[in-house]
DNA sequence: CATTGACTATACAAGTTGTATATCCAATAT
DNA sequence: ATATTGGATATACAACTTGTATAGTCAATG
């Protein structure tokens, strides 16, 4: 307990300059190595030019560091356009620009791929993954409710929902990206997707 | 250089009995943890009743003993059905069976989820795991030339390949048999096949 | 001009993989 | 019968993790 704290806006935007400069070297990491397997402190420490100890004066931790990255990639891969989403007229034009959003995200940041794999090593981040995914699967169960307009069974929602969830997720655009361009690949995903829709409404024998 | 050596069947399958036990000893601390984070030679090592030391004599490695973990479950996961389905007459009835067959593949031992997220944590052992995928890939790509029968053009093809690929991988089956049972997964991908096929075979505007 | 905040320096605890060396003991060859 | 061998053990070590603790540096602030 300080006797007479203060808040100073020079040493708030060093550290933030500081702090910035963590989360770019981190990125710089996952990006060169394209695993998170050497993904280590010590290493990202060095990278910014500074201290171990003052990785974790900013993130807490290896996850906190782990998610500041996310979300800083996060923030500059285009998912503000979601919003605009549900804003449109057409529900099928709005899944087909919901597939071109998330195809474009995915290939933004080749770190991307990185912070995937950081969900198995750290279990905590996995979560906060896990959740920020699951926005996901809510924007598209409206987007389908909407299609579908009770043409359709509760349980054909629900599975046009997870399939078009697991079709828009980075495993599936991952693998799908080693034989083709970011555009072929939404152009494919788009045609699974609107196929998964049209098998729900369609009443069809199983 | 041994002056004088010796094969021993009783040393033999003593040394075979302590591998098994190892392995087991492997897998079951996968499906408990469910995760590979907690995954040490020296916890498996102590729950076989051996040294650590024994693992390195047996396995050389902690990629070695995953893989070693990761083959004896394929071996009983019923993936040597996938030799007969190459003789069905009917390609369409033959990959209904391969996705069947994935589908009890990937739910025949919750240890498998741990073992796909090791993927991430060691590259080597990722790649051993990505080969042995790729012999999925391959009967897929004869499976659905057959069917297409010169119908579809090469892009096409490649297309429904890959498409189908991705849905009878793991990720693909974890993420969809969270919300319902290994039958209704199966019956869900089925049908998303055969729509991915259809969609090939029958020319379409993009 | 003393205090504060961000950062550094150094050290430590506890965990991991992997290697090295010496030892034990039963199964084997001569 | 006896020396040898193969598998396992005991113990130690190197190098690397994440995370915490303590003390010190130095410019910005009240």
């Amino acid at each position: 307990m300080p006797k007479r704290s203060y808040v100073s806006p020079t040493r708030a935007s060093a550290a933030a300059e500081t702090r910035e400069r963590i989360i770019a070297a981190g990125a710089r990491l996952l990006r060169k190595d394209a695993s998170i397997a050497n993904f280590s402190l010590d290493v990202v420490a060095k990278a910014a030019g500074v201290t171990r100890l003052t990785v974790y004066n900013q993130f807490g931790s290896r996850r906190g560091l782990l998610e500041a990255v996310f979300d800083d990639i996060a923030r500059e891969g285009g998912l503000f356009e979601l919003a605009e989403v549900m804003t449109m007229a057409d529900p099928r034009a709005a899944l087909d620009r919901v597939v071109s959003i998330f195809c474009t995200f995915w290939s933004h940041d080749p770190a991307i791929d990185g912070l995937n794999q950081a969900m198995a090593t750290d279990p905590e981040f996995g979560e906060a993954l896990v959740a920020r995914n699951e926005r996901r699967r809510e924007l598209l169960t409206g987007l389908i409710t909407r299609i579908t307009e009770k043409r359709a069974g509760k349980r054909a929602v629900q599975d046009a929902v997870d399939l078009i969830f697991v079709l828009t997720s980075y495993p599936t655009f991952g693998a799908l990206s080693q034989q083709r361009s970011t555009e072929d690949v939404c152009r494919l995903l788009q045609m699974t997707c609107r196929d998964a829709v049209d098998a729900v409404t369609q009443e069809r024998k199983k």
